[in-house]
DNA sequence: CAGCATCCACTGTGATACTG
DNA sequence: CAGTATCACAGTGGATGCTG
């Protein structure tokens, strides 16, 4: 498994950076040679990668709803029912539940307003502000890629058959 | 692209964003801003975000072994069998399945040598390749901010209960 | 308004056995 | 070796109705 503190095997620090905001992006081959080679630790660390930082992380913000919610709240915070018109598509049960599990992670908090009819603002805290950025990159690389994806579906379709 | 940022002047009434003090987004705003700015075009450009890039991209590599195999074929090519060691707990199924759908988004290749014990390669596709970084840097947010996930995770627990 | 409870369909995932 | 086929099951997500 996972450790606990130190998520980083490696002692020498080239993987351990401490969310510095304004990172250069530079780091492109650099980032995905130290992503592999943090995998590799992991295996060896434990037998199993199911609990690993990766899998934990993506298995939250890549369900249906987590990340539209995410950038929503990033803009601004945002009362439950102006979730739900922001995000038009969600039932009422998967905001709430998607929103609990959010704030479970402590991406997002949660603060009631005891006026008559309730009010609750939902709003991202800091450890979800900084997961934006990351996610930005992977949003930005889906839009600029997404053409050349969906034109390998097509492609794929013709193929086989 | 993403020149439609006109979320960022919205001088709306409760501009006033309760920030948390530890946390400025200046930096982050960069990044994060556009990508909020663009959900807001795919919202008004199509009455659903069914099929809005990012959705269609985190729907994929969200999946329980997508970035996993992407990330050990970043390593390098990869012949099936060498795959389902790579990745212990994987089911041979989840694997085939996997690769066939990293395959029709094009980020994955397949070359099949005509040994006779057949020989299959798998290697990632420079669209696959470029993918790779974007993701180092959610992996690296995910290994850097795992603790304090799993801290929020013990403190809802306690919380709730 | 915000949220919970219930029922139900669909899909993702795994185990096992079989094939070219 | 590199798959395919079948079955079984758990989790996800939607529709609806109810509550404080």
């Amino acid at each position: 498994m996972c450790k606990e503190g130190s998520f980083s095997g490696d002692g020498d620090g080239k993987g351990t950076r401490p969310m510095d905001p304004d990172k250069p992006v530079t780091a492109a081959a650099g980032g995905a040679a130290d992503m592999i080679a943090k995998l590799q630790s992991y295996k060896q660390a434990g037998a199993s990668l199911d609990n690993c930082p990766i899998r934990d992380v993506l298995g939250q913000i890549g369900d249906k709803w987590s990340t539209l919610l995410l950038i929503t709240l990033g803009e601004r915070s945002h009362r439950f029912g102006e979730l739900r018109r922001a995000v038009p598509d969600i039932s009422q049960r998967m905001l709430t539940q998607t929103l609990r599990d959010l704030r479970r992670d402590g991406l997002v908090s949660r603060h009631v307003h005891p006026t008559v009819p309730p009010s609750v603002e939902y709003r991202l805290t800091s450890l979800g502000h900084s997961l934006l950025e990351p996610l930005s990159h992977l949003t930005r690389w889906a839009d600029a890629h997404h053409p050349a994806i969906r034109a390998a579906r097509l492609a794929f379709e013709r193929e086989v058959a």
